[in-house]
DNA sequence: TGACTTAGATAGTGGCACTCGCCAATATTG
DNA sequence: CAATATTGGCGAGTGCCACTATCTAAGTCA
């Protein structure tokens, strides 16, 4: 397979393929002579892995070649896998952060505050904080009825990687991490839609689309 | 307050804030002069709002600006507030996508097909999709656990609406929706963590931030 | 043979969120 | 009142990012 080929049944254009090349996104194909090489179908589902955490997981080129390199690698303890998919979404802002709400939280909600990366600590106060400086007070029992759900979910998570290959698990953490996130927040968005109209009643039809 | 002294409350530079100004996300302090203008409390709320929006929200400027405008507007239906909101975060494309898939889905849910927002609908299925391309196979069973879970979130977020006053619900439609999105993801992942560990069992201590 | 394709490298593009510098007009200070 | 500092308004510049375009030498294919 040749790159024009592999653009046709990727859908990207030659020269971001290139470009993806060269940023080591993209293994490179078997030189068969100095100005041709030949890709396989590994090229295309990298590819098609490619576009989706960037595209629909909105990562940076970066942050997707860390996540690359964390599958083709992957680390011995079962729980720095998470790591990994984790560290890609985080905002790293070198700002310390006073993480003694975090755990005030964590406790709270059971979760070890010790078995959790700093950065997401720091991503929840940040969260947090840029919340109350907007000036929405967040009730305690609204977190918590949050931290209920999310933990249903995370549970779900958990129990649903296969326990079977290594490689199939790190697969299976990353993307169901990464490019779930915008999966549920539109689920959010769509329940809200139903349930403000259950409760608080539509005058008539919902906004639709064409709001420009 | 001058606009020297409202950066200095704020903690956001002069310059940024007359970009801010030039771009309408700011209203204009009330002109003293040809060169002077007086800025009030109200600016360093607002400046503070905006840069929730963009910095914690991850909104961009003209989203922001569109999310500011209908919170002076506020729409008549109280329904439509969700639209204002979920317009700012939602990429829209101009590629229509097939929506019989996420018909299915609503239905499946209990979540009235017709009362959604097809944009909304849109980043479902596009978020699927990308989740489907990279590899990923979303056992039915775990998508409907998480719209459990959402469903769980949606109805907190609109109890929780205060109704005694219109423009209150309004500031707290948007900023419970667009604030919180960054706040759900890290508890997300924090209770993954905490989850992985105690399923997967760590075998020492988790990926502390420095990565790199 | 001659049209087409490719690897590899360099350079350019467009968008975004600022950031800088300038000037005339004004405010503040001594 | 004079010297200094600040401001509004505006055009232009910056740095980053994800591509995208162009070029050349070296191939491939009909």
């Amino acid at each position: 397979m040749r790159i024009s080929q592999l653009a046709a049944a990727t859908d990207v254009p030659v020269a971001t393929i290139k470009y993806y090349l060269r940023e080591k996104l993209l293994h490179d194909g078997v030189l068969t002579s100095a100005t041709q090489a030949r890709y396989d179908d590994s090229h295309v589902r990298r590819l098609k892995l490619i576009r989706a955490l960037i595209g629909t997981a909105g990562l940076s080129v970066s942050a997707t070649r860390e996540v690359l390199l964390g599958l083709e690698n992957p680390p011995e303890s079962g729980h720095d896998l998470l790591g990994i998919a984790h560290h890609a979404v985080t905002r790293t802002a070198p700002d310390d952060v006073d993480l003694s709400s975090a755990q005030t939280l964590l406790d709270r909600w059971g979760w070890g505050a010790e078995t959790c990366d700093r950065d997401t600590q720091a991503a929840l106060v940040r969260a947090l904080h840029g919340l109350s400086e907007a000036g929405f007070d967040a009730p305690a029992a609204l977190l918590d009825r949050y931290a209920a759900a999310m933990q249903d979910i995370a549970e779900a998570d958990v129990e649903s990687v296969p326990t079977d290959s290594a490689e199939a698990a790190m697969q299976h953490v990353i993307l169901g991490t990464l490019l779930m996130e915008p999966v549920l927040l539109a689920m959010r968005r769509l329940a809200q839609q139903s349930a403000s109209f259950q409760l608080l009643g539509g005058t008539e039809s919902p906004r639709q689309s064409g709001a420009q």
